[in-house]
DNA sequence: ATACGCATGTAAACAGTTACATGATTAA
DNA sequence: TTAATCATGTAACTGTTTACATGCGTAT
């Protein structure tokens, strides 16, 4: 389980609410890593409980209230034990993949257009995390090892996707050798 | 939800015990989906209990029973109607990744060091998966959409361990560059 | 002796999704 | 007036992991 150190490596960087949390995995960390925003208020009521953050309610005007949470230095004591443990190898649920095992038991015409609309998406995600790529270090200034490893971070992320799109490309066209037979 | 779905195409493919699944799991599959024995068993109930597999008690010698579990006429048809459903984005939780976040709360010469232990694991699956796709064809024996797929699915999870170890390279030489900085 | 492979399960805890619920402001 | 953005939550359900539990045969 590591929503409870996602969150804190958040809050490490940048203090803030359950809202802006939850729009951050819709931002560039949202390649490795999501959360709906009642997994996070819930995981953050957790870490409150448990002194890992603390929080302050900022009365806004026209908008709700917020709570903006912040890492105790606990909840920093606590990231850096978690740095120092093994990394688990991770969990892979590829839907597609299952679909692959089982296309001959439908038209394989439908399997080309589901991937044609993952593709689409994929095409999407790739033009967003090229323009932040482009203008990465003059946005942040200067390399620091901080910088590099998001940088590197998102540079696998690109290559992910394209990768994605070649393979899925040969997939369509292997689909389609066999269109009608 | 798909454990569902992966176990209805395994047995679609070839009748067999919640412990012939488990093993299918660690094989090739285990690169797209994969689950322990205690979730099969209680999966196998669940499909048993909506009719969409039966079984037979075989007594074996020397061994324990086993219960062989065969898909249904309705387990085909469920199967069908899912192969027909959009496909949901994957879920992507990479721990290695919020790591990289993180790098400056410790010596960067941890994360080098987990990243070695990643690779290892690694070049491992990789050298599985080369034999196997060098027999592949040879194997199973001519050219159906079915082993096409199969075979773009296993090219698909050597192309990944690839660039994985590729990158992982890469972040490797950054962090010495950065060692006792 | 010890461990590994075969073979199946229960129970408890934890993680994650889906549905429901509220309510103001602002832009099309 | 319809939808989006800001902002927070509860409740029920489903999915997954971890711990516990059994027991024979075979190989080292």
């Amino acid at each position: 389980m590591s929503l409870k150190h996602t969150i804190l490596v958040l809050l490490e960087s940048e203090s803030g609410t359950g809202y802006d949390i939850a729009k951050k995995f819709q931002g560039s960390l949202g390649n490795f890593w999501s959360a709906s925003h009642q997994q996070i208020y819930h995981e953050l009521g957790k870490l409150d409980k448990d002194g890992l953050v603390t929080w302050k309610q900022v009365p806004q005007e026209g908008k709700p209230d917020k709570k903006v949470y912040e890492i105790t230095a606990s909840g920093i004591e606590e990231l850096r034990n978690w740095m120092h443990s093994p990394i688990p190898s991770q969990k892979v649920r590829d839907h597609l993949m299952v679909r692959m095992v089982a296309t001959h038991l439908v038209d394989p015409m439908v399997l080309h257009e589901q991937l044609g609309e993952i593709m689409a998406r994929c095409d999407k995600k790739l033009t967003t995390l090229k323009q932040f790529e482009a203008t990465f270090f003059d946005m942040i200034g200067g390399k620091t090892l901080q910088s590099e490893m998001i940088y590197l971070s998102l540079k696998r992320g690109i290559e992910l996707q394209e990768s994605w799109l070649r393979w899925a490309e040969e997939v369509q066209a292997t689909l389609e050798k066999y269109r009608d037979a």
